[in-house]
DNA sequence: GGGTGGACTGCAATCCTTTGCAGTGCCCGT
DNA sequence: ACGGGCACTGCAAAGGATTGCAGTCCACCC
């Protein structure tokens, strides 16, 4: 049905080869051939068939995304990232979704790589080790997370931290509390870690409460262990959990900022319309998701950048300030 | 590096067809045969190139996402659910984001279907004559929006509505707004049948304040427009939109239930979170991404169902009542 | 004028699997 | 004992594009 590369040759009078030339490598025919060739395929709508193209040079023109949970805004907006950025580069995208389960990670990432050319790693939870076994056998990028010798693209949590940290001081709140998230997640590490560090800097206080869960019900279990501590303010692992808390506050009667701020991280849509609306660190979302690809692509064209293993994006996140912070409650 | 076929073959002292009709078609050859072939198979950890495979029978195994905005909390629940039954029958997803831009639906449907077999176009913009030209060249199935000839699956949206407002009536609402999305969008336009036919068949009364963008802005834009017409409830197109409208009376001071009940429509993750928590009728998301996934697969498999088009899935909503609703304020 | 090189272009092999057709060998019926 | 048929297996073509190598042609230089 649909035309091949013989027929736009025949049509334009040439051999094949020709045809293949003058689309991949227009510097090595001949203008006019070229015009002649481009014409034929204009005229018969020719796109080069893809699994034939495959098959000879190896490359499907597809990569993979892996992605925890496709209906976690933060990973939807990743997602749209990456998935626009590889349409400008013309390549596929393959999701895939582990359902929060760690253990089908591995597997996934192992199935999807027979089928494409490399594979964009989110916010992995398997450890260094077993990363660094699958990167043996596919071109891997991370994207929230770092692991020796392998690339990634990661958010200055320090820095994102130190933000929070120096808004919350500067309203004169002394006391901290933070809701961490699952224990073993990278980012609640070095989002504890940088905190503590800000926290030190500025001569204030951390009260940590723990791990939660990184939803909305982890953020209301939070909440009265947060109230414990005897806080002015607190922060939390990301904005489903500050909302929780939000919610939980609410209904013991606390005011939001009255008697406690809250801080959120990542900046999701639904930020914007709590209530109130929430104070947060924003982070570049569809921007890693651009720079992962971009790296993922580099590392393909270029196998030896891979080899040096020491490709990194670094994102940095920006402080939104809305209506869940103001001044430390005078006592 | 990989194993191919004929390695296996070599193994197995078998020819390589008897290794591709052992994996494919196990009835054709004997048992013993199959065995040694399964066991080289084994321990060279061969897997079939897909993309030999693909260009000798022509098809890829691998079907197309369209949607209009990854994240979305609709869509993302929607691709979900491709996601997980496309998975489980073997088989990989393309993802593409037209950016809710109706004009580039067409173009990225027919850049895709170049690379699978078949698409899944999520509620799409595009007129019932262009769809049926982009299901000349490819397979398509619709959700969230039907067109003659094509199948698809949707929502029963007279039925969700008429849920809606038998919950309404019941509680004494008796005038009951309704905020509108885009005018050319399809459920805007089934919802909206919907809500007048159930409201007169409750004796009640409707009162419609126009097209909105689907989205929180549009809540908060519409809202003024709804207090205005003096119904003591409103309908929203969507949750966001209901939640724009949230967010709009609290700040005008005006009581949510107890000056105005609203009720949204989808059950997206915020509206259980939502001050105060939104009543809405719940559409199952995954599960339309399932259906038409089988839909696909089936159409696939056996083209003749494909020629006769009537091919449909039909879902309904439930309706959820939360904080959001109550009695009708006496006046 | 002949030789050299450059600029193109074409041939043919190759990637890996599937599948129509043609065997091969064996069993069974006559 | 022979022919037919069955069950299984192998051969070889096909599918569409890319690419190393070889060839052609022309221009230019000596």
């Amino acid at each position: 049905m649909a035309a091949n590369i013989r027929d736009v040759a025949r049509l334009a009078g040439v051999s094949p080869s020709t045809v293949s030339r003058a689309l991949s490598l227009p510097g090595m025919v001949n203008a006019t051939t070229r015009a002649r060739v481009a014409a034929a395929v204009e005229q018969l709508g020719y796109e080069p068939n893809r699994a034939a193209r495959g098959l000879i040079t190896g490359r499907t023109g597809t990569i993979g995304l892996v992605v925890p949970d496709l209906a976690n805004p933060f990973f939807a907006s990743l997602t749209k990232g990456v998935q626009a950025r590889a349409r400008h580069h013309d390549v596929a995208v393959f999701v895939a979704d582990t359902d929060e389960d760690p253990a089908a990670e591995a597997g996934l990432v192992r199935a999807l790589s027979k089928q494409v050319d490399g594979v964009v790693l989110c916010s992995p939870r398997a450890s260094d080790e077993e990363l660094a076994a699958i990167a043996q056998d596919t071109t891997v990028v991370l994207v929230n997370r770092t692991a020796v010798g392998l690339p990634g693209v990661a958010y200055d949590n320090e820095d994102g931290m130190r933000q929070a940290v120096a808004h919350l001081v500067a309203l004169g709140h002394r006391r901290i509390a933070w809701v961490g998230g699952p224990a073993t997640s990278w980012s609640t590490q070095h989002r504890g870690f940088g905190l503590r560090n800000a926290v030190e800097a500025l001569r204030a206080e951390l009260a940590p409460v723990g791990n939660f869960a990184p939803t909305y019900e982890g953020g209301m279990a939070a909440a009265d262990q947060v109230v414990a501590t005897g806080a002015t303010a607190v922060v939390a692992y990301n904005d489903l959990v500050a909302i929780g808390l939000l919610a939980r506050l609410h209904s013991r009667g606390i005011s939001v900022p009255g008697d406690l701020s809250v801080v959120g991280v990542d900046d999701i849509a639904m930020s914007r319309m709590a209530r109130p609306a929430l104070t947060t660190v924003r982070l570049p979302k569809q921007e890693a998701g651009r720079i992962a690809v971009e790296l993922l692509l580099a590392m393909l064209d270029d196998p030896e950048s891979a080899a040096e293993g020491s490709k990194h994006g670094e994102l940095h996140g920006e402080l939104i300030v809305r209506d869940s912070t103001g001044p430390a409650p005078q006592k």
